[in-house]
DNA sequence: TGCAGCATGTAATTTGTTACATGATTCT
DNA sequence: AGAATCATGTAACAAATTACATGCTGCA
């Protein structure tokens, strides 16, 4: 899966690339962000590959628009990029946590759980999106998995997903902040006892 | 965080690019895979900067080495990034979240249910490497975390988040697979009672 | 008048992937 | 003699980030 496969799935309208940014960040931004200048640049190489075709509208306000249709080319392409095996997902980059199997380096245990403190927060507030959009989601669909399109009970379980993995990862940011707090008062008190010892 | 402060992180003992690479494939790649050509080409680069200085060997085998070691400007720039707060976490792109969310244009559930099978294998044995590495760390510091170096702790740290949010994800594949096996005889339920309707 | 939102892009740079190219030593 | 391991890179391409550049409409 590439931007490419994720613009020509969001096409089943008609649309333009500004319309496609504002979808962008309302869903798919969560797995994948992408900024207006990238989607721009994406739509014009895709139509050069006859996945997508334009036509130019003037609209009633602000200037001409570029609306983008996708082709029977562009749609058996996105079926076949659909029908794949998923990537391998151990092979991710996760900067968080290069910098934390880093973090000894500064010897500075407190620097750590500032670090952890930090990315519980980011754990938190990111719960708390999945569930403002699993929220609005249930909405759509009346509240009964069961009686969900497919469309809205895929949407379900990324959503599931993303907030399974949130919440074992604060729970760990929670019992790691415990664990540091132990370890900073065990160094604190054979600390003191050296400084018993050496007067 | 990026390979530029991870290479200078991993450079305590002077090394070369190849047995950085060793070294990248031992740990680091778990959380941030690198090719041997991108490691060179950031070697370069960092030695350009300043952050690190070579040196040609000669070996007793194989041709000359060029062997780098960290400079005190190297270090200083290390710290600075180590310093600094964790980037935000939301905004990775999971590529195998992105193709399940559009999963539905296939209208395939059966394909939808060998996705997630797929991904449940991964994280098995994700999960296995995990553990085997977790099991010869701990032979390392002996048992008890507690003792352990802050260097072995902040390893550990990293591990138990993997293996945490591995276990998440095996948990929500096994879960969503019961969920699409309901969703399928419900289904058939359907096409069922249609086809005794419409004779 | 100035700002927010709609609407389009280009340019430069960085980062990552894949393929190619070379050559020595050691083990089987 | 050939494969594996040590050891170095270049080149071409693909993807992503950041900054820059433009201009309209409607509202406060």
């Amino acid at each position: 899966m590439n931007l490419d496969s994720i613009l020509l799935a969001m096409l089943k309208e008609p649309t333009t690339g500004y319309q496609l940014k504002s979808a962008f960040d309302q869903n798919p931004s969560h797995f994948w962000p992408a900024e207006l200048s990238q989607i721009y640049r994406t739509l014009k190489r895709l139509e050069e590959s006859g996945f997508l075709k334009v036509s130019t509208e003037s609209s009633d306000r602000g200037p001409q628009r570029r609306v983008y249709r996708l082709t029977a080319t562009g749609r058996k392409h996105l079926h076949e990029e659909l029908a794949k095996e998923p990537v391998v997902i151990s092979r991710q980059r996760l900067p968080y946590i290069a910098q934390l199997f880093f973090l000894h380096e500064l010897d500075d245990l407190q620097a750590t759980r500032e670090f952890i403190q930090c990315i519980r927060e980011q754990c938190i507030t990111q719960l708390a999106t999945y569930k403002k959009i699993t929220q609005q989601a249930k909405a759509e669909y009346g509240g009964s998995l069961d009686d969900a399109t497919d469309e809205a009970f895929h949407k379900f379980l990324t959503l599931d997903v993303g907030i399974r993995t949130s919440k074992a990862r604060l729970k760990w940011c929670d019992e790691t902040i415990e664990q540091i707090d132990r370890r900073l008062t065990k160094g604190k008190r054979k600390a003191g006892a050296k400084k018993r010892s050496s007067k």
